[in-house]
RNA sequence: CGGGGCGUAGCGCAGUUUGGCAGCGCGCGUGGUUUGGGACCACGAGGUCGCCGGUUCAAAUCCGGCCGCCCCGACCA
């Protein structure tokens, strides 16, 4: 039985003070840290294995795609950066500039990336002269700068990694198509592996990407009540070709713009999977992006030899199926150890000592409920993959019921200020697409219009302001 | 950028009101005993008291300025 004496002293509860919870738990199981420049952070090597997860399993679904990898500079000319007049008067406040070479002035300022599109499109311009070069499919992982007035780890950072997806189409539904496969991409790797269920959609254009014609939107809520904007698709139109002169020669002898699009993922999918899951003994992790799948204890003691030597066969075996840690530390007990790894949100964990070696059992420990479960050595493979599995699921579908819980209907102006300033979750209100409208409900509520969905129309209902009938569904809450 | 709080050992803090030897707990090192839910004993290392200036015989403590961090709001992936 799991006795209960000091649980995880450090940890704030969840239920208190969010911001403090969620701080003391990207501190503690080591994921990042301050660091000396204010409002960037480290990320520490737990933290990374995080993101080389997601890494992965992106690109192999790119791999399928067709999708090719690339690399920019860092650096991008102001004039390029002020071609495109959306572009720039979008990102201008957040820009950090570089105005030296060694000790001399430079002639031209140059800003450190807040995004690719005005140093990757040039290239474009040079690389496309026929159909017969598109569709042009390039990513690049790198880190991009924003001069961010309040930061917090992974969620908003001045500088964060992400990779951004460029890519330059013959045609307008081609590039249409490619937003939305790239939303169906991420928008598995947010419930499929990370286990948070979201809302896709469009962005109204109040809220739209700085020089996009449209944006594609992912968006997840967290345990708060907040909405969080999971992932990015852009649907650039010719706005970036025109503006960089990216043009190609048609099958009929025409000379035209490519459509473009852009689209990204970002280290703050962590902070995102740190506040979806866990809880005030620390991080959970979905098992299929944890680090480690399985940790296994040895209870070591006067017998540790014989301890030890199974606890190494165990990992030997389980090595070949799961991600597996062995911590045969002898510096620490093994109730240090067992919340030190909940803290760390590994899903299962493995409990082998002197009793289960003369039993030829071990003993099973799931994150997620804490109950111990003496399994027989040789099904332990077996105990495990379904924890595994069960677990996945079991967080999936929590996430699921608690998004499902906290949207509401709202059909007139009073009940829509109502419920958004209850701050619990999503709001779906009818919308006539006005922008007075829009302006009237952010002014009354604080909250902000996050997602138009993709796969819902309004039949018959009303503006929630104005009573003129919608002509879409958006979903309001208030947001990170 | 507005409101509030804080800065003293790696971490968490006491000491500041009333100026007078820089402390406690955890962690860390060594040795030993331990090990099934954050073990114990002994010895030990570790400090420009955020920074700059002022008052004073004497400043962590009083005064002035600056910097940084956290929380709550407004803006941003």
């Amino acid at each position: 039985m799991v006795v209960e004496r000091e649980a995880v002293k450090e940890i704030p509860k969840k239920a208190g003070n969010m911001s403090e919870w969620y701080t003391a738990v990207a501190l503690k199981a080591e994921l990042a840290d301050y660091s000396p420049v204010r409002g960037f952070m480290a990320i520490r090597p737990y933290g990374y294995a995080l993101w080389e997860g997601i890494q992965s399993w992106l690109d192999r679904r790119f791999k399928e795609t067709g999708h090719v990898t690339a690399y920019f500079p860092l650096l991008v000319p102001e004039s390029l950066l002020q071609k495109e007049a959306e572009h720039v008067e979008g990102f201008a406040p957040q820009v950090a500039w570089v105005t030296h070479g060694g000790d001399e002035q430079l002639a031209e300022r140059l800003a450190v990336r807040p995004t690719s599109e005005a140093i990757i499109l040039p290239m474009y311009a040079k690389w496309i002269q026929s159909y017969r070069d598109l569709p042009v499919l390039l990513l690049q992982w790198n880190s991009v700068v924003r001069w961010e007035k309040s930061t917090r780890l992974f969620l908003r950072t001045a500088e964060f990694l992400w990779h951004e997806g460029h890519t330059a189409h013959r045609t307008s539904d081609e590039a249409d198509a490619e937003c939305r496969l790239i939303l169906s991409i991420y928008k598995t790797l947010l419930e499929d592996v990370l286990a948070i269920p979201v809302l896709v959609g469009i962005k109204p254009s109040s809220e739209r990407f700085a020089g996009a014609d449209n944006t594609y939107t992912l968006e997840a809520l967290m345990p708060d009540g907040q909405a969080i904007q999971a992932g990015t698709s852009h649907f650039l139109g010719q706005n970036f070709a025109k503006a960089f002169d990216v043009k190609f020669l048609d099958s009929d002898n025409q000379e035209k713009y490519v459509w473009s699009t852009s689209w990204a993922v970002t280290t703050r999918l962590i902070g995102t999977l740190i506040m979806a899951h866990g809880d005030d003994r620390g991080l959970v992790l979905p098992p299929k992006i944890a680090p480690y799948e399985v940790v296994i204890v040895p209870i070591l003691g006067k017998s540790d030899e014989t301890v030890l030597r199974a606890a190494n066969a165990l990992a030997d075996t389980l090595r070949g199926r799961f991600r597996v840690k062995l911590d045969d530390r002898d510096a620490y007990t093994p109730g240090w150890k067992f919340n030190e790894w909940e803290l760390r949100g590994v899903p299962v964990r493995v409990e082998i000592g002197p009793r289960d070696v003369a039993a030829d059992q071990v003993v099973l420990v799931r994150r997620t409920g804490r109950t111990k479960d003496a399994v027989r050595l040789d099904a332990a493979p077996e105990a495990i993959a379904t924890a595994l599995s069960e677990i996945q699921q079991e967080l999936y579908g929590q996430s699921k019921i608690y998004l499902d819980d906290h949207t509401s209907v709202a059909a007139t102006l009073d009940d829509s200020i109502h419920d958004l300033q209850a701050r619990k979750g999503f709001v779906k209100v009818g919308w006539c697409e006005r922008q007075e409208c829009e302006d009237t409900l952010r002014e009354r509520t604080g909250a902000s219009p996050r997602v138009i969905p993709l796969d819902e129309q309004p039949s018959g209902e009303k503006c929630a302001v104005c009573g003129n009938p919608a002509k879409v569904w958006v979903y309001w809450a208030r947001a990170y």
